[in-house]
DNA sequence: TTGTAATTGAGAATCAATCGCAATAAGCTT
DNA sequence: AAGCTTATTGCGATTGATTCTCAATTACAA
């Protein structure tokens, strides 16, 4: 906690950018969030607490956030972008349920080996992968069926 | 080519949608470009051919496509969906340099098993999975030691 | 050929994301 | 502690991709 906002401030200032009560209220919220999060609820979250803060604001300081590696975009769901702390959570790839949008998380070391050997064969030097499949989670293929 | 022709023709009919010669055209200017393409790139090449072929039925024709299997969206790239023809195409991951924007394709059948194991794990059903890797391609990686 | 219902093009509408600007405030310097 | 410089904020306006509306057109089955 203390830690992350520690180094989003050095961040900050590594960049002769300001560390404002607006930054340290959306990073606080999203900390405090449990799993994924979009723009939508983080401003919903934002609003109810502290009455002015602007949307905008938001949007300016997720790519801070993003360039800080304290968080990172993992996926589009419903024509949005989904956030996630990146900071001490292993990578993973994501189930996502069409049907009620459940996001599920799973760690595959091997398959993280075998994209490493994809690599280095087209010598490409990765900055960021995402592995994501969609489909029907455990309840809802049972329930219709489906 | 003949063959998506019909196959598309068949799955209009199926719906009580019809095969027009706008939806013709636009997919034979897909079957005619080479590797991946967006709306506005398939809006360029029609509006050099034809004259008037409206931007909103290009869009209406993109989800038909998908649901009969002729394309699918495979990556957002600067902030646009880019899609491929899918039939007759294995499956394949990308990779994307954020620097130049070219696009590699790979294919690793290991990676693909691998999937279907942890869909497995999980009960999930999976109707479509994509795997990206953004980065810097051999070109440049090299350039500007990057 | 006719009738019905889908489709088209054009422009309006939508909606997330970005921008411009005047007022404010972070944080260095003294 | 006060001043100064420059980044930041909120607000409202704007952008730009995508979707919608609607009247005119047209596919296609009978």
């Amino acid at each position: 906690m203390i830690n992350q906002i520690a180094i989003f401030r050095e961040y900050l200032k590594s960049r002769d950018l300001r560390f404002t009560p607006e930054r340290r209220l959306i990073l606080e919220a999203i900390l405090s969030l449990p799993g994924h999060f979009n723009i939508e609820g983080l401003y919903y979250k934002l609003h109810r607490k502290m009455g002015r803060l602007s949307l905008a604001t938001i949007y300016r300081s997720i790519p801070h956030l993003i360039n800080s590696g304290l968080i990172k975009e993992v996926m589009r769901y419903a024509d949005r972008p989904q956030y996630e702390k990146s900071l001490g959570c292993p990578h993973h790839g994501h189930l996502v349920c069409i049907n009620c949008g459940k996001i599920l998380e799973f760690k595959d070391d091997e398959i993280e080996k075998l994209q490493d050997r994809v690599c280095r064969e087209y010598d490409f030097k990765p900055t960021e992968h995402r592995l994501g499949i969609r489909g029907y989670c455990k309840n809802c293929r049972h329930k219709k069926g489906k």
